[in-house]
DNA sequence: GAGTTTGAAACT
DNA sequence: CAGTTTCAAACTC
């Protein structure tokens, strides 16, 4: 029997993780003020669906054994163009909590409805057991309910090659292990949206009933669950995140009978460009059952945020180079990371996938864990937001709150997942309403002996390291190497990525020495990154660390809610309208050193700032000066820059013209001819050069050309003269 | 590179 | 909230 493993979940977007946006799409709840404030059209949802699919199928199983019926979840977003899960001949088989294997039925029963068990949090597909619930609703003919209480049904993992793969639903009563997460737990109403791919218009909201009464749903050889991102018109549009199942062509019941679905929620897509794309997630070896204990779903409450992004999220997955869309990156290592960015958000989502050591991979008949081999890291680059801005731009970019944390710590609590959720360092002023609902210490962290699988939240820098550096290692709890911290990682190599991107974003390191980088002293800390190449010591500002971490964030929460937004906000328009958000209260700097936030920031001090002497306002002559001054040597360096580059250039231009003209006569090289005699001529002609340029009151930078232009003529006359002479002598000899 | 200065952050 | 201490960056030599 195939289940699908948590990892599966990693595979999709975010947004199915949010059980709000779920119960937001049917039916728009009074407390959820995010999702009502936007307008929300329900109807969106299914136009989803019929975006062109002409995708790429991107093959996440290892295994290739694809005689064998196979479990597929694909996912595929384009703009306007769904993500569809689907899972073909799936044998979805949910266990307990304590991991008591549901059903044991094998590939053979691909037949076998699907079903969603309450009780065990899990989607159940092909349940023999159920397979009475299952005719009867077959005849009712109606679409599959899916009745639960309080919980949402969650897609949460990709099937391991060999492993089950499990849709797995949050717990919604409490459990141990859920005081670590938000202890919010209230059960919720599940909501779920149906549409089955063939029929759009079909959107049918499942809406979960009281019991733990297994629905099956609709029998089909190939079942898909397909998530259909759609891309907002407006940035206000909620992100609705919606999973259809789609019927495949072998599915011996038509596709609009049955609704056979996951919850889900329509997501907005950010990109329009990327033609959707499909990733396939195929379960070669299913044979055998296999308990899901310890598979969770992590729902993180910050991937909503994205709801209100304006740039609509790509869900796309598969196409590595679309920086818009979900993009798999393969990591040397086996843990597997899920990359993700938001725009504005500055976070990369990332799963991180540990290998389970227990777990008999690519033995059908043995128990498989949910871990995932091949699972590559994904990211969806949903906005043109580059992810090193700010923690909290102050840009006006609008970013829908995150659904209530109370979701996602259900699930996060009492799910024994194996998934952590890693909260961004930097919580975005619309975050951060979500984040306050969590409990101190509600690490969104996995559940005691939680597993591999993890499920991180991290700011975008920590992904570029990630990106960067094949070699890092992303362990899960289980896993962790004994001492090697992520700023050990990340001062391994980089994976050529790191000129580019240090170019592009570059950053200081941090010294810290004493903070453990996880207080505002940490310039990374603060701006809600990871150390990455830094030079501290003991640094916890590392995902090995991620409890200490979210615990120092919340303590800085808790001292500041404003901690981490950034201090100069910015004016309506240009820099002018910038100004510190506290202001500085210098004594002895005068303002006018970097140990000015406002001078550092090149901005003028304002009067919400205490300094003492201050010299760091518009009319300062002090400032005034040393602006200029600043401003002109600036100026001077770059056309100093320029100027030796050219000069470099030229020459090194020259003597590979010349190299081989003396080279092959076997004699000395052009430069050689450079006597002192030389030497003082050229300097002559560049003297006289010099003074021809200030005599046509030429400007600077025009009399550096002129001059470098006759000391590029000069070198010509010197080396065509060795030239010359190399060839005279050279026919003497002969 | 070592030592000093500085002001924000943290603490009391 | 004010004063003090801690901290790491900025700065100087």
């Amino acid at each position: 029997m195939d289940v699908v493993s948590p990892e599966l979940n990693s595979l999709l977007p975010d947004e199915i993780m949010d059980t709000e946006a779920i119960e937001d799409v049917p039916q728009s709840q009074p407390d959820e003020t995010a999702v009502q404030s936007e307008p929300s059209d329900d109807t969106s949802v299914p136009m989803e669906t019929d975006t062109p699919l002409a995708s790429e199928n991107l093959s996440l199983c290892s295994d290739a054994t694809s005689t064998e019926p196979t479990q597929a979840l694909t996912t595929s977003a384009t703009t306007g163009n769904p993500i569809a899960v689907s899972i073909s001949t799936a044998t979805i088989t949910t266990d307990s909590v304590t991991g008591t294997i549901v059903s044991t039925s094998g590939l053979q029963k691909l037949t076998a409805p699907f079903t969603i068990s309450p009780a065990n949090h899990q989607i159940i597909l092909n349940k023999v057991a159920s397979s009475q619930a299952t005719e009867a609703a077959k005849s009712a003919g109606t679409p599959q309910v899916i009745k639960q209480e309080g919980q949402k049904l969650l897609v949460t993992a990709i099937g391991k090659s060999g492993q089950p793969i499990v849709l797995q639903l949050p717990h919604t009563g409490s459990k141990p292990g859920a005081s670590q997460t938000s202890g919010d737990t209230k059960p919720q109403t599940p909501q779920f949206k149906v549409v089955t791919l063939g029929a759009r218009s079909e959107l049918k909201p499942v809406v979960g009933s009281a019991g733990n009464q297994v629905t099956t749903l609709q029998p089909q050889q190939l079942k898909t669950v397909q998530i259909a991102k759609k891309t907002p018109t407006s940035s206000a549009a909620p992100i609705k995140f919606i999973i259809t199942k789609t019927v495949n062509s072998k599915g011996l019941s038509s596709p609009t009978s049955v609704p056979p679905v996951i919850a889900g929620r329509v997501l907005t897509q950010t990109s329009p460009v990327m033609p959707p794309r499909t990733i396939t997630l195929s379960e070669p070896h299913n044979t055998s059952i296999q308990s899901i204990a310890g598979k969770k779903i992590a729902i993180s409450p910050l991937k909503t945020p994205s709801k209100n992004i304006k740039p609509v999220q790509s869900l796309a997955v598969g196409g590595v180079g679309g920086s818009q869309f979900k993009t798999i990156i393969p990591l040397a290592t086996q843990p597997n990371v899920q990359q993700i960015q938001v725009p504005g958000s500055k976070f990369h989502y990332v799963r991180l996938v540990t290998a389970t050591t227990a777990s008999s991979i690519g033995q059908a008949s043995g128990p498989s864990t949910s871990s995932i081999q091949t699972a590559k890291p994904m990211v969806v680059n949903t906005g043109a937001v580059r992810m090193s801005v700010p923690i909290v731009p102050a840009q006006p970019m609008k970013q829908v709150a995150p659904k209530p944390l109370t979701s996602a710590a259900q699930i996060v609590t009492t799910t024994q997942t194996q998934q952590r959720l890693i909260m961004p360092a930097t919580p975005l002023p619309q975050i951060q309403p979500n984040f306050t609902n969590l409990r101190p210490g509600t690490v969104l962290a996995p559940a005691p002996g939680g597993g591999n699988v993890g499920y991180a939240v991290v700011p975008a820098q920590y992904v570029t390291q990630l990106q960067q550096s094949p070699f890092v290692t992303l362990a899960g709890s289980s896993g962790f190497p004994a001492s090697t911290g992520v700023q050990t990682q990340a001062r391994l190599p980089l994976n050529g990525l790191s000129t580019a991107e240090a170019t592009s974003r570059p950053r200081k390191p941090c010294n810290c020495t004493k903070s453990q980088c996880l207080k505002l002293y940490c310039d990374c800390f603060a701006n809600g990154e990871f150390c990455n190449n830094c030079n501290c010591n003991n640094c916890f500002n590392n995902l090995e660390h991620e409890t200490e971490r979210l615990k120092a964030i919340k303590t800085c929460l808790d001292r500041n809610p404003e901690a981490f937004k950034p201090k100069i906000g910015k004016g309506k328009e240009g820099e002018s309208d910038r100004r510190h958000s506290k202001g500085c209260n210098c004594k002895r700097s005068g303002c006018l050193k970097n140990y000015c936030e406002c001078y550092e920031a090149k901005i003028m001090c304002s009067s919400i700032c205490k300094c003492i002497g201050c010299k760091n306002f518009e009319e300062s002559p002090e400032r005034k000066t040393l602006m200029h001054l600043a401003d002109a040597a600036e100026v001077r360096v770059q056309q100093q820059t320029a100027a030796k580059t050219k000069l470099s250039s030229q020459i090194s231009d020259l003597l590979m013209r010349t190299t081989p003209v003396n080279s092959s006569g076997g004699g000395r090289l052009p430069y050689t001819f450079v006597t002192k005699e030389v030497l003082e001529a050229t300097c002559e002609c560049l003297v006289e050069q010099a003074k021809k340029a200030e005599q046509t009151f030429q400007s600077q930078a025009e009399a550096e050309r002129m001059i470098l232009e006759e000391f590029g003529h000069c070198l010509m006359r010197i080396i065509s003269s060795a030239g010359k002479a190399k060839a005279d002598s050279a026919s003497i000899s002969c």
